[in-house]
DNA sequence: CTAGGGTTAG
């Protein structure tokens, strides 16, 4: 890249002297290969196609001599027919026998059909060949030339094909409009505006960015590089806007996140009456996934079906995934099993759909099954005899990660040193994260020594993940290790960095950062940075200078800021401030049903009974449903689920029993059971008593069941759908002491990761 | 010979 400005710079001068010796070069040009291209399409393909009663034969890629056995003369379209077949399968030697053939025959003074070689070498990735095969014509036509430049930039050799454009110019070829769209091309892939922007300034010169195939692709390329307006402008500058340039720019506009403009575009040319194809609908698809507009989603797939687009493959794909990010998991599945091909893009959309699912239903029920679902269709597509790619490896290790699922993780972990992606930073990344979900930061931390590349994201995942985990000095160690290599931290970085201040109680030196990051970086904070701070204050017990932070926030508190300041307040018995900041959540109207639950019980347990109601009708008004308190234990392999007081499930009686001994053995250790008394509400049915303290919660049954069939030495890893009770948080550190185990609890707000009677969490405020 | 599309990590 260093040497590419030195390479463009000088060429682009002479390129200028050059052209205009040659002022109306551009049009003959264009005219002449277009006619050379119709007269091979009519004189070789269709009238001889017409005079053979048989179609042309498919090469026999098993019996490659076959072509030499026919020992008659074939004809430059049996020829063409041929390579186009090798083109399919991306078949060099097939190319080559072919290429080899036409030697022999002294068909190779058939100038178009050595350009068409050129072409068939380039799209089967031997440049080499297509090279040699260019030299050998007597004269670069700009349809070889073309062919040619095309081939480095498919070949991801954007280097070569710029100077390649450089020497055609120098012999005097000119590039045709075709060109230069594979130049602007070469130079997204180059990720060079400036070199991009002299090709622009050529392309002015002359006055064809109006031209299709050139404003097009100019518009592609400002949304690369980020420039929107310029994108839009080249999409405006275009006469003859065809359904490519509409499509372009629609697209132009989800790269960029303006997803309104797209949209407006879209409707825009729809009134213009051009009829949107495939390729423009899988468009506003990314466009409705940006916006998780399911309304807009199931309109652009009944228009597909309408279309009869219903068979492309890389449409459902998207459609699928759209409905799989919103949650319409029936839908989703449904068109899974209607598709009639499959490729590895459709199972790597619906696991990656899956982990997008289960990401937006938190912990819920739906969460769990999500992941599972994901899990199963892994094995399947591994069953199908194809083999995962860095996105199906990424996506699901992510899934282990949320169902804190050790030992497929490590099955997958695996799987990737086979496979040879474990070098490939992004499944190293998420390879280090699902080893923090599932709360082994020891292999998280070797799996991020041993990765060969590190991008920022992998920093802060490592940093986050000790931070997480209580490890405070590491994650600090870590985040100045990372800015002396260079790397600048952005906000989420700092969201790690914080929380292990927080977690540590360092007060100064999370207000130090939080400046560091304000000044130095330039970043502004955001409503996580503030939680770190306002949870820290809180956890020392000064609820006050928690509240003062919120007074210097310059938007409004969250739910979950509220949820840690009410939490604060209610444990260190500051109960009116804690009613004052209950006041103002409810004004919000929660989403959460959690939080509804603490209000209740910090109203109830206060005997206020107005509020009680009030809490209670603003639930059914904003239909948050009930609380589902779950909890799911895997062991090897099998998942068990448990649901609070589910003393009917079969096979529970052993698990109750057991449960007992360890309550009462835990009694012994200075465990209080009913410490906080379960809360009465006179308003309500029996039933619906659950979501205060309770002996039996689920995580307290999984818990249970796993000491009784895990062996001695493993960890128990339990996920739960809701947070949990300070008495279950309590228990949990009992019990690995007195077991011996190390026992983590994922629940809706953290990892809890209990060893030696103390927990990573360092007791949480945010517990209730 | 051309321009536009689906799936990965914090």
């Amino acid at each position: 890249m260093a040497s590419l400005p030195s390479v463009a710079l000088s060429p682009t001068l002479k390129l200028e002297t050059e052209v205009k010796k040659h002022p109306s070069a551009s049009s003959s040009i264009e005219k002449e290969s277009q006619s050379r291209s119709i007269s091979y399409q009519k004189s070789s393909v269709s009238t001889q196609l017409d005079e053979r009663p048989e179609p042309a034969r498919p090469l026999d890629f098993d019996d490659p001599l076959s072509l030499t056995k026919e020992g008659t003369e074939i004809e430059c379209a049996y020829y063409v027919s041929l390579l186009k077949e090798c083109i399919k399968r991306k078949c060099v030697s097939g190319a080559q026998i072919v290429h080899a053939h036409i030697v022999k025959t002294g068909t190779q003074k058939e100038f178009f059909l050595m350009t068409f070689l050129v072409n068939v070498y380039a799209k089967c990735g031997a440049m080499t060949s297509a090279r040699k095969v260019f030299d050998n014509l007597p004269k670069g036509s700009v349809v070889a030339w073309t062919s040619l430049l095309k081939g480095y930039v498919q070949n991801s050799e954007s280097e070569v094909a710029v100077e390649v454009f450089v020497e055609m110019m120098e012999s005097g070829s000119f590039p045709s409009y075709y060109t230069l769209g594979i130049a602007l091309n070469a130079c997204s892939s180059l990720s060079s505006i400036e070199l991009g922007k002299q090709f622009h300034a050529f392309i002015v010169k002359y006055r064809i960015d109006q031209e299709l195939s050139i404003g097009n692709a100019l518009c592609s390329l400002y949304s690369k590089f980020g420039i929107l307006k310029s994108a839009v402008k080249a999409f405006r500058r275009v006469r003859d806007k065809d359904v490519i340039s509409w499509t372009a720019v629609i697209s132009a506009c989800v790269e960029n996140g303006a997803a309104a403009m797209g949209l407006r575009f879209f409707i825009e040319m729809l009134n213009e009456d051009v009829k949107p194809n495939e390729v423009t609908l899988t468009t506003v698809l990314s466009l409705c996934c940006l916006i998780m507009s399911l309304g807009l989603g199931k309109q652009v797939h009944s228009l597909s079906i309408k279309l009869s687009y219903g068979s492309n493959r890389r449409l459902t794909n998207s459609i699928m995934y759209l409905y799989l990010k919103c949650r319409c998991i029936k839908e989703a599945e449904y068109l899974f099993s209607t598709m009639e091909t499959v490729n590895l893009v459709t199972w790597n959309a619906l696991i990656a759909g899956y982990s997008q699912a289960m990401e937006l239903a938190k912990d819920d029920v739906s969460a769990h099954r999500s992941g599972n679902e994901a899990l199963g269709m892994y094995f399947k597509l591994n069953r199908s005899g194809m083999k995962p790619d860095l996105f199906t490896l990424s996506s699901i290790l992510t899934i282990c990660g949320g169902l804190v699922a050790l030992e497929q993780g490590e099955q997958i972990h695996a799987q990737t040193i086979k496979s040879g992606f474990l070098s490939d930073v992004v499944v190293g990344t998420a390879l280090v994260n699902m080893y923090n979900k599932c709360g082994s930061i020891e292999k998280a931390s070797k799996t991020f020594v041993e990765m060969s590349t590190r991008t920022l994201i992998s920093w802060t995942t490592m940093i986050t993940s000790f931070a997480r985990h209580g490890h405070s000095q590491q994650a600090l160690q870590l985040f100045e290790d990372m800015r002396l290599a260079g790397l600048r931290p952005n906000q989420i970085t700092f969201v790690g960095v914080l929380a292990a201040c927080s977690q540590a109680g360092m007060v100064n030196e999370a207000l130090e950062y939080f400046q560091i990051m304000k000044t130095e970086y330039k970043l502004k904070p955001v409503m996580d940075h503030y939680g770190c701070l306002i949870d820290m204050f809180v956890r020392l017990g000064r609820t006050e200078e928690a509240f003062d932070i919120v007074k210097k926030m310059d938007f409004e508190p969250s739910e979950f800021i509220w949820n840690l300041l009410i939490a604060g307040c209610r444990n260190h018995g500051h109960t009116e401030l804690g009613f004052c900041a209950a006041e103002q959540l409810l004004k919000l109207k929660p989403r959460d049903i959690e939080t509804y639950v603490m209000l209740l019980n910090m109203y109830i347990s206060a005997e206020r009974w107005k509020d009680v109601s009030q809490v209670r009708k603003l639930m059914k008004e904003e239909k948050v449903g009930k609380l589902n308190d779950w909890s799911w234990i895997s062991i090897k392999e099998k998942t068990r689920s448990f649901k609070t007081n589910d003393r009917l499930h079969p096979g529970n009686a052993e698990i109750y029993t057991f449960l007992e001994e360890l309550l009462n053995k835990a009694k012994s250790y200075g465990y209080e059971s009913g410490e906080n008394v379960e809360v009465v509400d006179e308003e309500e049915e029996a039933e619906e008593k659950t979501f205060s303290y309770c002996v039996y919660h689920s995580e307290k049954l999984a818990v249970a069941y796993g000491l009784l069939h895990t062996e001695k030495s493993a960890s128990i890893r339990v996920v739960k759908s809701i947070g949990m009770c300070k008495d279950c948080h309590n228990f949990m550190k009992i019990i690995s002491l007195l077991a011996s185990k190390e026992i983590i609890v994922r629940d809706s707000k953290r990892l809890h990761k209990f060893v030696n009677g103390q927990c990573s969490c360092a007791d949480f405020a945010g517990i209730f």
